[in-house]
Formats: C-alpha cells, structure tokens, sequence
DNA sequence: GTGAAAGCGCTAACAA
DNA sequence: TTGTTAGCGCTTTCAC
C-alpha cells in the first residue's frame, strides 16, 4: 500500500506537497499538482485517514448507539443520522444496545477509544442516578429520544404527551370510555410522558380511570401481549373499550394477542399506538397512531452534534429540540367501519 | 487527553509497560500493574485505537454498505452484521448507497481511506461489464445478497429461485393458472434468479404464459403499483390470477395498488412475495411468501470476512454460501378463505 | 510555491 | 520483567 512518501518520490516532490494537492490546498502549482495526480494514479494511493485523524484529532466518525435499530421508528432515526453524516463528509458507526445497560456502556467506551468525534446517543432505561462515565476528550454527546438526568448533552425529543392526550381526545369523541394504555418500559421519561398525556386527557373528560388501565411493559412486543392478556381477563364490564400501545413493537402483540383471544378490531375493541410499525402502508389494519418525526430527529441530532464540532465549536449551554407528533387517524378505533379498502381476510 | 506516555510518567514506568498492561500482557509484575491502573483511573486514561490502529496496520472497522438500510430486509442483513461484528471486538460502520452507483463507490473509497479492516457490501445494480476499483491494501470483501460478475470475493446469498419456484407450485396447487412476477429491477442476479425460478415452474407444469405477465420494477414500492396499474388494465379475461412480488417493498406498492384499484385480496387475485415486510406479525394481511434469513446471511458474512482477516488470514479461493428460502403459507394466496383472525377492515 | 523538521500516540523488535 | 529505539503515515510550523 503506497504511502505520501511514496508518492512523493515518484512525483520528485516533498510529502507535504502531495498532502497540500490531495486536500486540493490552493498554494501548489497546476503543473505540480499534474506531476502529484500521476504519480497518486500510477500507485493507487489512497491517503490514510487514520494517519491523518492520529495528526489531526479528528477521526471524521460519528457513533450513534442505538437499542435496537429493527425496531421501525428507531430504523428511520438510524436512516436519518447516516444520512446527515454522509452529508457532512464523516462516517457513521453504529452499535445496537438492545437495552442491555453494561453493553451500552460498553459501546460508548469503545468508540471513545476509537475517538470518534461525536456520539449520537439513544439511552436504554436506568437507574435515575446512574451516572455517565466520562467521555474521553469529552466528546460531544446528543441524546435522542429519550432524556437523561444530570448528563449535560443536547437533546432532541418528540412531545408523546401531546401527542397520546390528543390520541385519547379522539377516542372519547368516538365514544370510548375505558382507555387503557399499555406496554411502556418502567423508568423511562418516553413512558412516563405518555401516560401524563393519558391523564391529563382523562382529567380534562372529567373521567376518573382505574390505574389498573396503565400496564407497564418492556417496548416489547410480548409486554403488550401479556397486557392485553391481565386486561381483557377481567369481565366484559370491566374490560377497556380502546387501547393505547406505547410503541411499534408493542401495538404488534397487543394486535397479535387480541386476535388470538377472539376480539374483533374495532368492533369489540379500539386500537391505537405511538409510531407506527407499518409507515406507508394502506392495507389493512391501518392503525390509527401519532407518529414522531424518526428521520427528522436523527437529522437534527446530527446537526446539533456538528455545531458542536470544529470549525463551530459552540459552547452555548445544552439546548433541547422537541419535535411535535403527527396524527394519523386509521381504521383501528372504529372511525371508517363503512370503509372496506382491503378485504383479505374474511 | 491523557496519553500513554503521561500515565507512564505517573507510573513511574515505561510508555511500553502502560501499553502491556492495557492490553494484558502476561509479563507484568502484578505490583506494577497494580500501579499502572492506578495511574489510568487517575488521568482517566482511555487508550487510542487511532494511534494503534496506525501501528498496528488494523483499525478494527468493519464497513457495511447496503443500499437501504430501511428495507425491512436489509435492516435485519445489517442487525446480523453488527452483532457479529461486535461479538469479534470490532465495530461496523455503515453507509447506506440508495442504489447510487455513484455514491457506492464513493463509500468504497472512504471507507478504504479509513482502512476498515474488511467490507461488506450489498451491491447496487450496475452495468455487466462494470469494474470495481482497487481497493486500498487489497482489504477483504464478501458480497451479500447479490453477486458481482468478475469480482474476486466471497459471496453470502440466497437461493430464492427454488423459493420462487415453491411459491409457483403452491399457487398452481390452489388452481390458479394466469401468474404473474413483478417489482425486481432488471440487470440484478436477483431478479434473474427469481423470474427463473418461476419460469422453472411454469415449464415444470406444462403452461405457457405470455411474457408480458413477467414486470420489471425497481424493488420499490412504485413499481410494484405501477406493474398492477398495467397487468389490472387489461380485459378481465387477460387479468392475472396471481401476482408475486419480488421483494418487500414491492409487495408493498401491489397490495395498495390493487386496494385503490378495488380488487379483493385473495378473492378477486393472489398475492405473493419475496420477504415479508411484517415479520413476525400475527394479523392481516399474513403474507404467502418464501424468506430469506437476512439475520444469518449477516452473521456468516462477517464469519467470512473474519476468516480473511488476521489472524487467520485464509488465501483460499473464494467461496460461495447459499441459504435456503423459508417457506410460509399465510392467506393472501386463498389457502384459509375461512379463518378470520383479524377483523379490522369490514 | 515548496520543503525540512518535528511529532500526533502507539507498539514491534530487540536489548538488558 | 522492564526499557530503548524506531517508525506507522500524516500534517503543522516555520523557513526559504
């Protein structure tokens, strides 16, 4: 593998001249940079970047540490971080938790070793007091999606709460009255959130619910399964009409389960979700669902990473953006029963 | 930033001794250890892998260029190469190419200027004839999913002509006659494979359809549409009775085409596919399709870049893996008119 | 417009 | 068991 070395030799000029030609540096001379380029082809040199962020200190990468990019929402964040780092002209690296906390922690060490210069970070639930260990060079650190007490990062975070209080507006204008919300994880601020925008949704209809209609769970499709299991044990009366799931895996097993238990959608029960798991799609169950703006939020982070980067470098104090969600009415909370755009099941 | 040679000074050792002890080397006195660790926990010492990674000639990188990251089949390709990845103490950096030809080679560049120690790539479609440049340090590569005429490298795919030709003979066995294949984008091995997987079938049974039934597409959503708009525009009696669709998102844009279109699913016409854009989920529409196993081509691609690496360093002549597709029945074929487990849609 | 010298932080090879 | 020397490939600084 040729070196500038090299390249230098062959072009009969000093390695810096080839370093000022390959960075298209104004101060060489058009015949100069002719020599240089012939003698790059000749060697198919490619410079070395790691040589280059060892000099520099900057590695030109950019780490997001995700939970678990199969789930949609986070695939589309994923999508958008890339995106806005290719732009930039860095590379992303990419490590999946799947809401192990050690292994999280293991990630950010590693790409701190690896001095990447930023950290894109979706944090998996912990202990309110559970302290970030300190980043090398105090890289950068957006989080997204979630926020962290006590860390001192940016955040860019959607208002689920709005967004699931206009949920429950919706459903009590349909005339459903036991709503229940299920299948958040304990400890994390996304589901505490969502069921303020519940409560406060109930408390505005002057509605006084059982708690027993808030079932926590794990973001997991089994979590919302399990829910809809304990929910719909108890008699007909004291069954919820409509449910809320808090996340694209979780709206998978509450759909799964009622199925499976006999209930029909939205017959026998409304269906309603944060995100959803099937985006584009107009074939039935066409959920009803607010939705966050994935793509956008993993842009923005990305952007707030970059104004925190050289050549900018600010060092205002931590901002948070808060994305607003979308509503999308479907076919899950009984608003379209005369509509029959997908009959495949019968 | 503390470095190496600072925790060596607070050690009172040698830069090397610092370097053994992170890396645990055995000849270390354990009272010398004992004092170096003190010594990193104090300076809050984190190694960096730029620098060794310029010594050592490996950065410890794995690339992974996919054309889109957001197919739910690509996702879970890319979730099997993380894993591995970094179950082998490496980290994946990914670039997603939107079958950008352009903007693929791009990658390979970048990602050859960065020296990841082996690539994976998933190829956009591109001219027969269409030569790959050298990359740096000649760095390892196994091509998924697709094949590339005239590249040495090692190849993780699948046999989706045998899937395809299954997916034929189920639908002939249910009596439909008139099928049609539509969505892939022509110049792949992918979409050759599978149009003679069905062309295979349709011999084997004796029928001699005309070619207009097999549609090209571009693996998207609106070639799928598009292929429906076109084969439903015909007279009834030159409709297909079956269409399959070549990938996720194709099967994707047919569903809502023939939706908008008012055809009934699997009454009026067959649906099929190459993937399922809804793994795992129980309610309609449960797809008939053959399966890839996305999250172990992954995983074996990595096992075989691994195998390229050192310090195994195999020079055998490049291999090629085959999966076998999964077959599974689901009910837009006309297999279960008379289940009815979701009801969502009336 | 071009180059010489120095050093980024680490580790391989060899020496003690 | 520990240290010395040298150098991975590049760019910064300063000189010419």
């Amino acid at each position: 593998m040729a070196s500038i070395d090299e390249v230098a030799r062959r072009a009969g000029v000093s390695p810096i001249t080839v370093s000022r030609v390959m960075r298209n540096h104004p101060n060489v001379r058009e015949e100069t940079r002719h020599r240089v380029l012939l003698a790059v082809s000749d060697l198919h040199y490619v410079p070395n970047a790691v040589a280059r962020g060892l000099k520099q200190s900057r590695s030109g990468l950019v780490a997001l540490v995700i939970t678990d990019m199969v789930d949609p929402f986070f695939t589309v964040v994923t999508r958008g971080v890339e995106d806005a780092v290719r732009k930039a002209g860095m590379m992303l690296v990419l490590g999946n938790s799947d809401n192990d906390l050690a292994l999280e922690m293991e990630y950010l060490r590693v790409m701190g070793e690896h001095r990447v210069d930023g950290i894109i970070l979706l944090p998996t639930p912990r202990p309110v007091d559970f302290a970030l260990p300190p980043l090398p060079r105090s890289i950068p650190l957006v989080i997204i999606d979630r926020s962290l007490l006590g860390v001192v990062a940016d955040v860019v975070r959607c208002d689920t709460a709005s967004g699931v209080k206009a949920l429950c507006r919706h459903l009590l204008a349909l005339g459903h009255r036991r709503i229940a919300i299920v299948g958040g994880l304990p400890e994390t601020l996304t589901w505490q959130e969502r069921v303020s925008g519940y409560q406060m949704a109930m408390q505005e209809a002057g509605l006084r619910l059982p708690a027993s209609l808030v079932v926590d769970g794990n973001y997991k499709a089994d979590g919302g399964a399990a829910a809809v299991r304990l929910l719909m044990a108890n008699p007909a009366s004291a069954r919820p009409d409509a449910i809320i799931a808090a996340g694209t895996k979780v709206v998978g097993g509450v759909l799964d389960e009622l199925v499976t238990l006999g209930f029909r959608i939205p017959e026998d029960i409304a269906v309603a979700a944060v995100d959803d798991p099937f985006p584009k799609s107009k074939f039935s169950p066409r959920l009803t669902v607010v939705e966050q703006p994935g793509y956008d939020m993993g842009r923005v982070a990305v952007e707030m990473l970059l104004s925190r980067l050289p050549p900018v470098s600010s060092d205002a104090p931590p901002r948070e953006i808060v994305f607003d969600t979308t509503f999308r009415i479907g076919e899950t909370c009984g608003e379209s029963l005369t509509v029959a755009p997908f009959s495949a099941v019968r």
